[in-house]
DNA sequence: GCAAAAGTGTTAGGCATACACCCATGG
DNA sequence: CCATGGGTGTATGCCTAACACTTTTGC
């Protein structure tokens, strides 16, 4: 009898019921303008268990690992065929392995993602939901842990890399990207501070258009694709 | 047919051939004193492949992931089994898997750690041997670039957490402390500027002893248990 | 004109760097 | 007493935080 730690996935090469399964799960983070609120906030979709155990709990998308795939593959395939979603930025997150994680023995390499909210596709998909990251209900498994680490390395990763970049378009204003900083970071920050630090890092071209429609026009940057999104040292060429 | 890519190792349960598998390797620091140098430099033990794949070459301690055992106990077991070494420090690199790195599909959960060199027990154990972290030969699979990421890491972690301490006895000068940190970041630090660093860091705590023997006694040092050897976020406490 | 966001200027404080200098011990 | 590492003092420059101020638009 085939068990899953995971929604909506069944396991594509023969298993014995003991052997180790290795699973891939992902952490896909986006930001949204909550109902009443000015302010972003971060949400991340989960998926209903269809089968025990955990049967009928949120969960977080993911799948069995494909014998002919590598991790990071199969994180986007699955991720995609429980979501619909494709991440504009993936990173893996952590191997979860503890023996008690699961019913049967199930190793689970985590992925983090971040996806801009007009990546998302019109429409529900079937069995899954946003959640805002900070308010979750318990979730399958250990999944509640492995968010709280994905917030955690979020916020780590924003303070010295671009990832916030993951979460806007092409071009933006600089107050479009302060405002993705503040929600993750989940505080208030200088406007002035902000414009100087981000304009001397190096990673910004401002452009000739601006954002108009509301008091003065802001003018629109885009990132320099010369400096890496996210430094991960030898790692970054490579899955 | 059994194949495995980690040396001295063997399942401790009934695989198919083509079930995807999890190893379970160390990359584990140590610093020594070339002779002739002054200088400490970053080493780490390798172990002699003794079946195919790769039989020959070197390779980083590991082996199979038993059934009824976290990863973190996998990778202390199988670093005892192979080396004999026992790390005080000790942390999840990053999970390997491309589906070409091994002739088998094997997904290799690998972590990091950090011995003394006093933690290391006279005599050399079989098979073992000790390189210089820059100089390495060629070794099997896709270990090198493992390596390098390992010493990304180090360097990194170094500079932001107090895992310099775990290659350190538990009282220590600050001219001791301040050698590990030249040997991991391969450069000359001001003493002046270094003590009154990790001085004001609140992680250390003068004793009333002094280390003595060559010019002006200088004053041993022990940890702070209260601040955490590394950040790790909400994984802290756990495996 | 007024409100509000875009954008600039200015100051104070903290921290890293560089380096001059004194202290204490072994030989 | 002298060489050497232990340890202190201090000036400089950079980065951050706080906040006053000017500019430019929509209404």
């Amino acid at each position: 009898m085939t068990r899953t730690d995971v929604a909506l996935a069944q396991p594509s090469v023969a298993q014995t019921a003991d052997a180790t399964r290795v699973a891939v799960s992902t952490v896909i983070f986006t930001l949204r303008r909550l109902p009443g609120s000015e302010r972003f906030s971060v949400a991340l979709p989960l998926v209903t268990r269809t089968r025990d155990p955990h049967e009928g709990q949120w969960a977080l998308p993911g799948g069995w690992l494909d014998h002919g795939e590598s991790l990071e593959a199969a994180a986007s395939r699955t991720l995609a065929e429980t979501t619909g979603l494709a991440p504009s930025y993936l990173e893996q997150l952590y191997a979860f392995g503890a023996v008690d994680r699961s019913p049967t023995r199930v190793v689970s390499i985590v992925y983090w993602a971040l996806i801009r909210a007009d990546e998302i596709p019109d429409g529900s998909v079937e069995n899954t939901a946003w959640f805002d990251a900070t308010t979750l209900p318990p979730l399958a498994f250990d999944h509640n842990e492995i968010v709280d680490y994905a917030l955690w390395r979020l916020r780590n990763k924003v303070g010295y890399s671009r990832i916030a970049h993951g979460l806007l378009a092409d071009e933006f204003t600089l107050a479009e990207l302060r405002e993705v900083y503040e929600a993750i970071l989940d505080r208030r920050l200088d406007p002035a501070n902000f414009r100087r630090q981000v304009e001397g890092s190096g990673t910004l071209i401002p452009t000739d258009r601006f954002r108009t429609g509301s008091h003065r026009p802001a003018r629109l940057y885009r990132y320099n694709q010369d400096v890496e999104l996210a430094e991960r040292g030898p790692l970054s060429t490579r899955h």
